[in-house]
Order: structure tokens, then C-alpha cells, then sequence
DNA sequence: GGCAAAGTTAACCAAATAGTTAAATTTAAC
DNA sequence: GTTAAATTTAACTATTTGGTTAACTTTGCC
């Protein structure tokens, strides 16, 4: 068995456009080759299965979307200064992918299952960044909030927008593609301002 | 032709949770009709195609989703208290209809003109709203923030957590359906009390 | 019980889909 | 030019899907 590291890449490339956009049901193997620029039995001699390439796909999507969070956070001494570093480098990830979301939360509703494995097996701990949000509430620094609501907040403000985007250009900014744009860079700032005024005592 | 009411509401129910569930690519009419207990003839024979069944539910959604934003706020003549009004009552719909936010995002990228065309058509009507958020600003009521990245704030911190309630209740909540319920509850204070800390000048 | 309305059955259709296969062709390396 | 590797072609398979149809059965009403 012989592969080409190039058709691979293009395959996998094709194939996370293809899910994406489409989701599991809606993907289709031949749109998948067309996408890559090669034939339907040559996709099938690279991955075995529309199964198994969407495994692969949605895998490095969640590897993508999970950020370290608890990276983010430990390594800043600053709590707000933490906070505000990582929207912006959360939003920056959303802007180069914006699909990634909205991708996974549908799945995910499809595929509880499935899904959350693969959310568990990414390694993810959420536990030193509650810990730090509740030495944050203790010290008097934040306003008295559960960790789990502001960590929902925090990820409903960068995320939600992607996942909503067709709606927001829509009928909130006339179809203008660039002010869309232009509305998530500033949202860089404007949600950890947002949350900051919202949670600093 | 004849219809028995009774009948037609049931495969409507019925087709609101496949749909809903699995999007339209992924939707079985076979399966819809399991779900009504009826054949799948007697499904063709109330509702013309896949499509057409599609785009009653699709709309309904919508119309149940859009909530009337500028009569929720025009009505009050407090700003925040209206704000409060909103969320309490927004989040407690969605507590009733957990899959539509997920519903409409997913189809709406998947079929944006179509989608979109269908929100057109609700007649939603966003101005008066921006108009009042624009006086808060003015009259020094709120910080300075753009009406629609307010709106956006706050229908994300509504509905995100709905979008993602499998990664909330698998990884927040160690599958904790009655935490998470709990948890949404708590949102309809949680949020608008966020929100009114930080706009409030 | 009779009859019309509503629903079911069983078989069917055409198209699409994921996947397969062997032979042929093209590409890349020497 | 030769050869091995990579890719394509063309045909195929089995299954599923949305949709159709006519005959039959059941239900509801009088």
C-alpha cells in the first residue's frame, strides 16, 4: 500500500470543507473527491470509510476548538489580563475557523456519544480553571459567580457569533460580508471588556 | 381530499423532532412516519415531499425563535428591567424548546438564502430596537456599546449554552442532566444580571 | 348495517449513495 | 526508455431513500 503524503493532505483538506459545510448526513464522498481533485475510488484506497475520514475530521476539530484553557490562564499572573488574552486568541482562532463550532455542535447533538469521547479523550481539564475562578471569587476579586456559568459565558460570546453568522450578516448588518468581519476583530476586545465590567467587584 | 386534523398535528410533532434531531440531510420520512405511528403513504399523502414537510417546520421554528424584541423593550419603560423581562423570558422558552437554536443554525448554514429568506419574511424588524439601545448610550444610561453587539451579547449568552448543552452537561456537568437543567434555570437571573453589570455606567 | 372517510398494505420505481474491482493509464524516478 | 508507484477509468454492487399506486381494511358517523 503506497501513499502520497500530498493526496492525503488534499483529501483530508476536501473532506473538512465537505463536513463542515455539510455536516455527516449531508457530506457526500464523491463531492469530497471532486473537492480534492480526485477520483471517488482513489479517496476510497486513502481512508476506508466515509466513517472513518469524518473520525479523523471531527477529532482534530475538537483538538482545534478545545483551547488550553487552563494554559491560558496559569501562565498569567493577572487574572483579567489571562481573560483578556485568551478571548482574543480564542476569536483569532474563530475568525481562521469559523465553522469549527457550529460543526461540532451539531454533531455532537447527532452523536452525543460519539462525540463526548472524543471531547474526553482530548485530555481536557477544566478543574485548575474553576479553581482559579473560585480563588478569584474568594480573594474578592470577581463578583460571586459559579465557575461553570462564567466558562459558559466566556465560550457563548466568542463562539455563539460564528455558529450564527449567516443570521448576524443577514439581518443585522444588510449582508455586508466585511462589516461582519470587521464586527468579530473588534470583538477581540469588546467580550473580555464585556465579561471584565460584568464580573469585577 | 380529506384530513383529519388529529393526524396532520402528530406528523407535524412528529416531523419537528426528526428534523430538529437530525437536520434536514440526515431526516428519515420513514423515520418521521415510526415516529407519528402512520405509514409512510399516509405521511405523502398529508404532506407533499420531504421539502415541503421541511419547510413548515424550518418556518415555525423561526417563528418561534424571533422572539419580539422590540415589543419586549417598547413596552417597558425601563431599560433594564425590560432587559430582565427579555432574558427571563427568552431563556425560559428555550428551556421548552431546547433543539431550535441548533435547529436554525445548522440549516441556516447549511441553506443560507433559504433560511434567511425565511427569517426575511417573519418580519422581524430591528431598528426600534437599536433605536432604544442607542438612546441608553446616549442618555448615559449604558456604556458605550454598539447596539448590535449588544443584541448579539445577549442572544448568545441565551442561546449558546442551549447549542451546546452535551459538551455543558458531558464535560461541565459529569452527565448531570439534572444539573444542567438547574444550571438553566439559573441563567434567566444569571445572564441579565451579567449583562446589566456590564453595560451599566 | 351501510357508507364514506381515513388509513394501511404491499409492491413498486428511479435515483442516489457508499463502497468495490480489475484493467488501464499516467506520473515519477532512475 | 524502463519500471514501479500512483492514479484513473468504467463498470459494478447492495442498500437506502423519497416518493407512488391500487387494492384493501379500518374507523367513524348516521
Amino acid at each position: 500500500m503506497n501513499y502520497n503524503k500530498d493526496t492525503s493532505n488534499k483529501i483530508l483538506d476536501a473532506a473538512t470543507i465537505e463536513f463542515e459545510e455539510r455536516g455527516y448526513s449531508g457530506a457526500r464522498m464523491q463531492s469530497i473527491a471532486d473537492r480534492a481533485g480526485i477520483n471517488k475510488a482513489l479517496l476510497h484506497y486513502y481512508y476506508k470509510s466515509k466513517d472513518a475520514l469524518f473520525q479523523l475530521i471531527i477529532q482534530k476539530a475538537i483538538n482545534l476548538f478545545i483551547p488550553n484553557l487552563t494554559k491560558s490562564f496559569n501562565e498569567s499572573t493577572d487574572f483579567f489580563a489571562g481573560l483578556e488574552e485568551f478571548v482574543a486568541a480564542y476569536i483569532d482562532f474563530l475568525i481562521k475557523h469559523p465553522r469549527i463550532p457550529g460543526f461540532i455542535t451539531h454533531e455532537i447533538n447527532n452523536n452525543p456519544e460519539r462525540v463526548l469521547k472524543l471531547f474526553k479523550a482530548s485530555g481536557l481539564n477544566l478543574e485548575p480553571l474553576k479553581q482559579k475562578i473560585k480563588e478569584a471569587v474568594h480573594s474578592g476579586l470577581i463578583i460571586d459567580i459559579a465557575p461553570g456559568q462564567l466558562i459558559i459565558n466566556v465560550i457563548s460570546l466568542s463562539a455563539f457569533p460564528f455558529v450564527a453568522a449567516p443570521i448576524i450578516t443577514g439581518i443585522l448588518l444588510n449582508n455586508d460580508k466585511a462589516a461582519y468581519q470587521q464586527l468579530m476583530e473588534a470583538r477581540k476586545k469588546e467580550v473580555s471588556q464585556f465579561i471584565i465590567k460584568a464580573i469585577k467587584k
